[in-house]
DNA sequence: ATAAGATATATGTATCTTGCATATTAGTAT
DNA sequence: ATACTAATATGCAAGATACATATATCTTAT
């Protein structure tokens, strides 16, 4: 910009100023299915509807900070995978004033859904839908046991179904996938993630040379306890 | 967000709110390098270096909008591929006060890229050099015929290797590259486009057949006229 | 006219990747 | 022991890709 405009934004009082927010898609893989943590709204709009977790950007505060802050105030969650997303703009997707959300994919494993939930009584789990293929695109649906399908508030169905589409176009050219297991895993487990996200089966044999070759598996010569059949060896993420 | 916290932001003189910008990165391919298209500042801070253009984000615009506001306004191109980038916040990327900016990709056909530079004469064209290959990412440096190597004012060195990276990882499984030509083009120049972007050079009866079975290419039965050699086909970019 | 030169277009082949079927191994349960 | 289950390993066909080479079509020079 140069410096004309620049002025317009200047003065504080001279032009109105968005809020801007972060909103967190909070995504783990739960009974083979990726799944979101929610928080219901108790206040209007959207009232009773259920959202992603978010909040405000301090003045004094990153992006990052302030997804991390989010993270753990909302959710109890210290650490994990963020990454942001996409930000969203529309005039009117807030009724009450102009909000910008800045969308970020916190990207949990089981262990750390679980503490969530535990931490945080009134987040609740849920499952996401994705009714298209591959990487179409489009709207998904969130459905939990006891509610049955959800309606999110706000724009948050969309940011939802964005984090699907980035986590699905990422998955295989990149190591996000780790970022939903444990330190220690089987490759089975490896494939059950990554099943679950992109919605389809994998033929075993070809993941596992695939990802082998990658050389982001560490064998650890451990193996798998307490299995009613041959014991799998457990690996570990390492960057080659 | 819950009501507690959204409480802080509505009350517009309660806290402090970050104002929002928009900046873009004109981006072309000129004499078979990337070329980007930069605005001189003239007052502090940064005083005398290169810039994006850029612009705020009114508070009943949106972000899309703003960024085909910009388009037009600082560049004078009525349509281009925009898509939105990447969002930059952090505290002290403008030393006067806070300052988030949503940066956007314009992808220019060469023809529109010198019409802006017609419409437009403070525009500067530079050519950006790619000092790492394939998508390794890192900073990019900016060099013009007359001025030289060029310092970017604020973080804008980083949004420019930021759009680099995007484009070189969607380049082959998206079809952005079309928006960098003509209506009509030959292979020839297709791939040519797309050696200046990844920064190598590919095999060309392999890159031929490659794009030819993704069905984005429809052949006019017209040829180039005026060659010294055999004129190559026209094709046609048409979604499949 | 004819040949030379340049580049488009087409094709053939070796190599690498991927999908699928099948065999082997290592554990538990009966 | 034998059956059962799933992990691991291997073999092979099909597909994709890189590279080399051949053919086609235009202009320019002689």
């Amino acid at each position: 910009m140069d410096e004309t405009d620049f002025l317009r934004g200047y003065d504080p009082n001279a032009f109105q100023r968005p809020s801007v927010t972060v909103d967190l898609v909070l995504l783990g893989v739960r009974n083979g299915k990726p799944a979101v943590l929610l928080l219901k709204r108790d206040q209007q709009p959207y009232q009773g509807r259920w959202a992603l977790p978010g909040g405000f950007v301090g003045i004094d505060e990153t992006l990052d900070a302030a997804a991390a802050r989010v993270l753990r105030e909302k959710a109890g969650i210290g650490h994990a995978h963020l990454e942001q997303l996409y930000t969203f703009g529309a005039v009117d997707r807030d009724p009450r004033m102009r909000i910008i959300s800045v969308a970020y994919l916190a990207l949990l494993t089981e262990t750390a859904f679980d503490a969530a939930l535990q931490a945080m009584p009134a987040l609740l789990p849920a499952a996401i839908q994705v009714p298209w293929s591959g990487e179409a695109g489009g709207p998904v649906s969130v459905v939990s046991p006891e509610n049955g399908a959800l309606t999110l508030a706000f724009d948050h169905a969309d940011i939802l179904a964005t984090a699907v589409l980035r986590l699905r176009g990422k998955l295989d050219y990149s190591d996000v996938g780790f970022a939903l297991l444990p330190e220690l895993f089987t490759l089975r487990q490896l494939q059950d993630v990554h099943e679950a996200i992109l919605g389809t089966s994998l033929n075993k044999p070809a993941f596992r040379r695939r990802l082998l070759d990658k050389g982001w598996l560490a064998a650890t010569g451990a193996y798998e306890a307490g299995t009613a059949y041959r014991p799998a060896e457990l690996y570990r993420f390492q960057r080659p």
